[in-house]
RNA sequence: GGGCGCGUAGCUCAGCGGGAGAGCACUACGUUGACAUCGUAGGGGUCACAGGUUCGAUCCCUGUCGCGCCCACCA
């Protein structure tokens, strides 16, 4: 038996076990192939709330298409996560003793990292598959085990080779706190109070000053010029001039370039090419020098003035307006808020540095990956996320790879002593190009290039590095491109948009047919999660709370496209006991003896409730199908649970309790094969959902019945024909539920108590209706708690009645009830009908109306109108009568 | 400055050209051998505001107000 409440803890590490070793989690070999790529999470992380709405509707997807007949693939993997990973282990040895990781040594610090990586490296798959993910666990790959690493020299060669990757000096985003160059994409702009400083420049001449404003007076040291508009008189005559740069023994020009905003400050602008990006264009513009002032911590380095040298920025910048304000150069300040480039890992402060690093021409692959979406090769669900993806595509930047950090792939690129430099796949290659660069057979000093890539240059590969290229192995062949990329759209940039470059680069073909991109997971006020917040919700401690199923089916119920999600643990625990009450479903089926069977045919029932549920089966699977395909998550989960539980639980399961205790044998083998058949349609249709109860239940109903064939996770989704909807039983069966709700309505209303039985008198039936009652009436009374129910010529006095199509029916309570508040009650009624009928009439005279409307609409308003005036009709009649017996 | 999105029941959200829905919360009542993690019934809404299009607008268009996010810039 089985018992009331369904436990979690004790079902769902069996199935997991039970799934993987059965091998259902590995692409069977017939089929069409259907194919994701896991967006890889960090190695070492541990999974969070949008982890397990990402994994979530990844496992739906594969599910469904497992169960659809496909031949699934979920490719699994971790990302080795350069900057964040590496970050840990820096504090941890700072906690550990303050050794840094210079001082310990690149080999030494490496070994630390891989230590840590083996030690919390499984921990987050774990997780995964704890809330139940279906990936194919035996393909798990690492972006850096061998394979994807060749994959990634392979690629860094080739693009070098075709000039798509090059080494340039310019301007770079540094992080003084890691010491590395980092992308435009990992800076993230935030806002900060600050001043804007007033300094004036002295003339050489002696004939005045120019007065400049500017956020980051520290930066005086490294000037080269002052910029004003050409079109700004009050500086015309400055131009050419020179000036006496403050602290300094330097002469810098005064120099005319539109780029001065005659608006902003002073309109003369201090010009610092080394240490800002719009200063750095204007001094290519003029031929300016560029001096570099800051060492890779950001401390003044040997080109500032003596007494600045060695002190942090922020240091520097209060030295500075000090010595300033000695030297009565101030003119004054104000306080404003702007917003200053941080960097996303480390949180300081970005700093814009002169560095050699190198970049890969993204313009040049963005143009095929910008056409595939624009043709439809892949197509971004919901479709508004295109927009942002051209945007960025069309305007994109050089991409700096190189990150001078340790841990990650190191550039396949190696110098002699002369600073050539010789890219190849391995050292001897590399070796033999400078060979016969140098036209020797000497053994030539070779030095590897010190840099990791950009973790994002692997992750640009994943969907065909780990299906095996550069080898042409079988699964890259069936499964490239792949179906579908389910990920958030804070890494359409990051991730997608260099998977589709790289992809259309070396593959020659989209590296995913469709984006479902999803929203963000806040907490239950709207908030973002963050654990300095502590508003985080921990996946793990709700699945060993509520269940993962529980989890699940609320995350996607509540996945609509294009808004994020609130999530509140109330609902969590809603959704938790939507599986009981399937739980419980099941447990009335089977003491019920209501046995899985061999070959149910769903058109053979003869009871109308059995047709009806047949049908209504049918409905609901083809909704879910469709909104699976359509990737509406929220509303596949939405139409299973008022199936399960507002018409299989709610009407079904009531209407069968008296067939189940009858005397109709032929009825009752019929009802329970019936009952047995639409439950194992629910258990296949919510499986994606709800992987672990459904197969528990699977399992279970199997015991007592015919053995199953096998478990659920590879059953066969329902493909049910719409002729099994039988519009007679619909009929029927809505018509019963309308009258049982009205007698319990009404009952209600009048506070008639639960437990008095009352008679139902069916006044003015037509023929079939009449019919309906008689064949219904155990099944009408036990619902509707009635005493007996027939037809009738006339209500008798004092009956309170409700309208019910064309019949009225009567409850005689002469005696139960307040006829005070049945008068009330009708009079509420009849006024709501009022209200109707003149609405609908105002619109029947409308001949604007009459002329244009579609005919289905005006004939739905002139039935409106006749039913309207039928039911008040009724009721007054009704009202009389009551007045009658008062 | 450019872009995207959102204002619908107390809360969280679906819906999106022909009489507004759900879950939770709330109120009342529960003799019911599937389920109290439950059942039955009920209350609750100028669908932000203003114009427009339309026979008809919560839904389409324009504008206003409020909120959120992304990109760019910031002397």
């Amino acid at each position: 038996m089985i018992e009331t409440t369904f436990n979690p803890k004790d079902v769902e590490p069996r199935w997991s076990k039970a799934w993987e070793e059965s091998g259902a989690f590995k692409p069977r070999a017939e089929g069409e192939p259907f194919c994701i790529v896991i967006p890889p999470p960090n190695v070492t992380g541990s999974l969070h709330i949008g982890h397990a709405l990402n994994n979530t509707l990844q496992d739906v997807l594969a599910r469904f298409e497992r169960l659809r007949g496909k031949s699934v693939l979920w490719q699994p993997g971790t990302d080795h996560a350069g900057i964040a990973t590496q970050m840990v282990v820096e504090r941890q040895l700072a906690a550990e003793g303050n050794i840094g990781r210079r001082e310990l040594g690149r080999a030494a610090f490496l070994d630390r990292v891989w230590a840590w990586k083996e030690q919390s490296g499984g921990r987050i798959l774990e997780q995964l598959r704890r809330l139940g993910a279906s990936c194919d666990w035996s393909r798990e790959r690492f972006t850096l085990d061998e394979g994807l690493s060749n994959a990634v020299r392979k690629v860094f060669v080739q693009l070098h080779r075709e000039g798509l990757i090059y080494k340039d000096k310019r301007l770079v985003n540094w992080d003084p706190h890691f010491e590395t160059a980092i992308s435009d994409l990992e800076v993230v702009q935030r806002e900060v109070a600050s001043h804007l400083w007033r300094i004036a420049y002295p003339l050489e001449d002696g004939s005045g000053e120019i007065v400049v404003a500017t956020t980051r007076p520290e930066t005086l040291l490294g000037d080269v010029a002052v910029a004003v508009n050409p079109k700004d008189e009050r500086y015309l005559e400055m131009i050419g001039k020179r000036v006496r740069l403050p602290l300094t023994d330097r002469l810098i020009p005064i120099v005319a370039d539109d780029y001065a905003d005659p608006e902003a400050g002073t309109g003369a602008v201090k010009i610092t090419p080394a240490h800002d990006f719009n200063d750095f264009k204007v001094g290519k513009r003029h031929d300016l020098p560029m001096i570099n002032i800051f060492t890779s911590r950001a401390t003044l380095n040997e080109n500032a003035p003596l007494p600045f040298r060695g002190m942090d920025r922020a240091v520097a910048r209060d030295a500075v307006l000090r010595a300033l304000e000695e030297q009565g150069l101030r003119r004054g300040e104000q306080a404003i808020r702007h917003s200053e480039p941080h960097g996303d890992r480390s949180g300081v402060v970005v700093e814009p540095w002169l560095t050699d690093q190198w970049y890969v021409d993204a313009q040049k692959l963005a143009v095929a990956a910008i056409a595939a979406v624009e043709q439809g090769d892949t197509v971004f669900v919901p479709k508004n996320w295109e927009k942002t993806y051209f945007e960025w595509m069309r305007n994109i930047e050089p991409w700096c790879v190189s990150r001078q950090l340790w841990w990650g792939h190191r550039i396949p690129a190696w110098y002699d002593e002369m600073g050539n430099v010789f890219v190849a796949e391995t050292e001897e290659e590399a070796q033999t190009l400078a060979r016969l660069h140098h036209e020797s057979t000497e053994e030539i000093d070779l030095r590897q290039d010190e840099d990791v890539l950009d973790t994002w240059f692997s992750s640009a590969l994943w969907p065909f590095s780990t299906l095996g290229w550069p080898d042409a192995t079988p699964e890259l062949k069936r499964f490239y491109p792949t179906s579908t990329l389910v990920t958030g759209f804070d890494i359409i940039f990051f991730w997608v948009a260099r998977m589709m470059m790289m992809g259309l680069h070396f593959m020659k073909e989209v590296p995913f047919r469709e984006v479902y991109i999803h929203a963000l997971v806040r907490d239950a006020t709207g908030a973002k999660m963050s654990k300095s917040k502590g508003n985080v919700m921990d996946p793990l401690d709700i699945v060993d709370k509520y269940g993962a199923d529980a989890l699940r089916f609320t995350l996607a119920a509540m996945a609509a496209q294009g808004r994020d999600i609130k999530l509140s643990e109330q609902r969590i625990e809603g959704y938790r006991n939507f599986g009981t009450k399937l739980w419980n479903a099941a447990r009335f089926s089977q003491m019920n003896e209501c046995a899985v069977w061999d070959a149910f045919d769903p058109k053979s029932p003869k009871e109308i409730v059995n047709r009806w549920i047949v049908g209504e089966t049918a409905k609901a699977a083809a909704t879910v199908t469709a909104e699976l395909e359509a990737r509406r998550f929220n509303e596949a989960a939405g139409a299973l649970y008022r199936f399960v539980w507002n018409v299989f639980c709610d009407w079904y399961l009531e209407f069968i309790k008296p067939l189940l205790s009858g005397e109709d044998e032929a009825a009752k083998a019929e009802t329970r094969r019936t009952t047995a058949w639409v439950l194992d349609q629910i258990l296949i249709l919510l499986h994606p959902f709800m992987p672990f109860i459904t197969e528990e239940l699977w399992a279970r109903l199997g015991e007592f019945g015919q053995r199953r064939d096998g478990m659920l996770i590879t059953a066969n989704w329902p493909q049910l024909s719409a002729s099994l909807i039988d519009q007679k039983a619909e009929a029927e069966i809505d018509w019963i539920i309308r009258l049982v709700e009205g007698v319990r309505s009404t009952r209600s209303e009048l506070n008639v108590p639960a437990g008095v039985k009352i008679p139902l008198l069916l006044i003015g039936a037509e023929a079939d209706a009449g019919a309906r009652l008689e064949r219904y009436q155990s099944l009408i009374d036990r619902m509707g708690r009635l005493e007996y129910s027939t037809t009738d010529e006339a209500a008798p006095p004092g009956s309170v009645t409700f309208v019910l199509d064309g019949a009225t029916v009567a409850l005689p309570l002469e005696g139960v009830v307040d006829f005070a508040a049945e008068a009330e009650r009708l009079k509420k009624e009849i006024a709501k009908l009022d209200g109707e009928i003149g609405k609908t009439e105002a619109k029947l005279a409308n001949a604007d109306f009459m002329a244009r409307a579609p005919e289905d609409v005006v004939e739905e308003q002139r039935e409106r109108l006749e039913d309207a005036k039928a039911a008040r009709t009724k009721l007054s009649a009704a009202r009389e009568r009551l007045e009658g017996a008062r």
